[in-house]
DNA sequence: GCTCGCCCCAAGTGGTGCTTATGCTTAAGA
DNA sequence: TCTTAAGCATAAGCACCACTTGGGGCGAGC
């Protein structure tokens, strides 16, 4: 079986024409060289070169061989030079899966470092919700799961503890739950309110996970809370509240780049924390553009 | 440095989906695909599979290495099979350089014989008196040369014995010289005659090699010839004899496939046999074409 | 819940590739 | 002609590498 090693070697002899030279090329002694050519005749089965007195000169064996040697060793330079890119974060693709109030200010923001560290790669972006971009994250539809957990409340959120153990969970962002109410509400000018004040108000709630964590977080209060409505949209939830339909609790994240009409923001006792988190299986974490990128989002969520 | 060996295992394992599938397929044990893999993923500086519960999945190095692994082992195969076809005498070109009447019959026969035998292999056939023959043969201009010495005379052949003793010398035929007279001469209803016997006539003479030997056999014989006309060209040496100018010694073989016209051949006393062998570089005579064809040059002479 | 298949890990072993040291041959120069 | 330098071959020693066997963990399917 002809190896790579042995081409190269032919490839110098063949160059310099003589073994000695070859092996200062190669940068090993001459020996090393003589061996290795006599293991590449004895595989070739007939002889490569022929000593003429002091020059070399290749049989035919030996120039079809150069003659192949050449291309082969430009496809592996070829390669390794590819795969020395992508190691190196000269090229490479991140697909990255954002649930959806994510991707405002979080996502852009380490998405222009991002490009501006290292200009030769490129992440695409795609959005969903947990259960269904973890799917995709072990079904290798993408590389990196931008997503997020309640950590204090462990019942609330049953599924994040239990199927994440697996993964490379990367912290992000710790994000806190404000209230929003209607602006005539009566606690609209309050710089602050606990759950239990709330009691009694219709409730408008975000996504299934987020809904479910309300109602945990407000039995813990003392009251089930009375939710009229329930969207993913937080820009919708905030209408909903400016029109004077309920109030609602949010990450301060969504409010981060809108200003809410009709609402005012105060904050809520006790704090609640929401966890945003990037996720990524064990074997990409060690991939180069996704730990880039997972150190991008990082670097975002300080700031 | 990447090698052969790793795009080989990467392959396999890129086609079969499975570590033990490609460790069966390249017939070894599945640790021995795992290494190789942890290897092949050191030298690239970045994972190249990603393990997805059963499932194996590429990433982008992987994904790259792979496509250029195609085009590199198919390199390789090709590069093997061009050299396994001149090893197995499916190819193969021989430069077969002969003194000029030994083309006449020894050549053609053994040409045709090769021919015969590998269908793939060709031999070119160029014509050179020893001197410069072995010149060729050193100059890399061929691989073998056909040229004749005078074994049992010493004295009379200082270049063959001196010049020839790095090469392969491989007998191919011994030939007797035989007398030719013109047809009115007074020997020329004998069967046989000694030298001594043709001490007064005018000789015409061959090549100068075969000159400088005439002489020397002549005055073993106690006479040293009169030499009128020296010619390379045998059929002009016999056409000569044939007008009457004189006599000659001439190789049986010179006269192998003509007649001579006027003049007749006649035993010669004592018999003085001419070498033919083929000579070839130590080195070529490993090589599986050349050594085809000592073969059939020396099968061709046993005829 | 059990078994099967697949992968990883660790230890042992044989082979291989490299080195240094040495000898031989050849070509060039005194 | 002798000497010197350069180049290749060989041998011995050594380190490393690739493969093997044996054992364990883990997930999937009956």
């Amino acid at each position: 079986m002809i190896e790579a090693r042995h081409l190269r070697v032919l490839r110098a002899v063949a160059r310099t024409g003589s073994f000695s030279a070859a092996a200062r090329e190669l940068g090993c002694t001459q020996p090393a060289v003589s061996q290795q050519m006599k293991a590449l005749e004895q595989s070739a089965g007939t002889p490569l070169i022929i000593r003429a007195g002091r020059e070399m000169r290749l049989t035919q064996a030996g120039q079809a061989l150069v003659r192949h040697a050449a291309g082969i060793l430009a496809g592996l330079t070829a390669a390794e030079e590819e795969v020395a890119a992508i190691a190196g974060l000269r090229a490479g693709r991140v697909r990255l899966v954002s649930f959806p109030s994510g991707s405002s200010t979080l996502v852009p923001t380490a998405l222009a470092a991002m490009r501006a560290a290292y200009p030769g790669t490129e992440v695409s972006l795609d959005e969903a919700e947990p259960p269904r971009s973890i799917e995709m994250l072990r079904g290798g539809d993408c590389e990196i799961a931008l997503a997020f957990r309640y950590p204090e409340v462990p019942g609330a959120d049953p599924a994040a503890e239990s199927e994440w153990d697996d993964l490379v969970v990367r912290p992000v962002l710790s994000d806190r739950l404000v209230g929003l109410v209607p602006e005539e509400h009566r606690l609209a000018d309050e710089a602050s309110a606990g759950f239990a004040e709330l009691a009694k108000e219709p409730w408008i709630a975000g996504c299934p996970r987020c809904r479910r964590h309300l109602v945990t977080v407000c039995e813990r209060a003392g009251f089930t809370p009375r939710i009229d409505f329930a969207t993913d949209d937080y820009p919708a939830v905030i209408g909903l509240v400016g029109a004077g339909l309920g109030v609602a609790a949010l990450p301060e994240l969504a409010l981060a780049s809108v200003r809410p009409k009709g609402a005012r923001t105060i904050r809520l006792e006790p704090v609640v924390q929401r966890e945003i988190v990037a996720l990524t299986l064990p074997d990409l974490a060690q991939v180069p553009a996704v730990a880039a990128m997972l150190d991008q989002l990082a670097a975002a969520g300080r700031r």
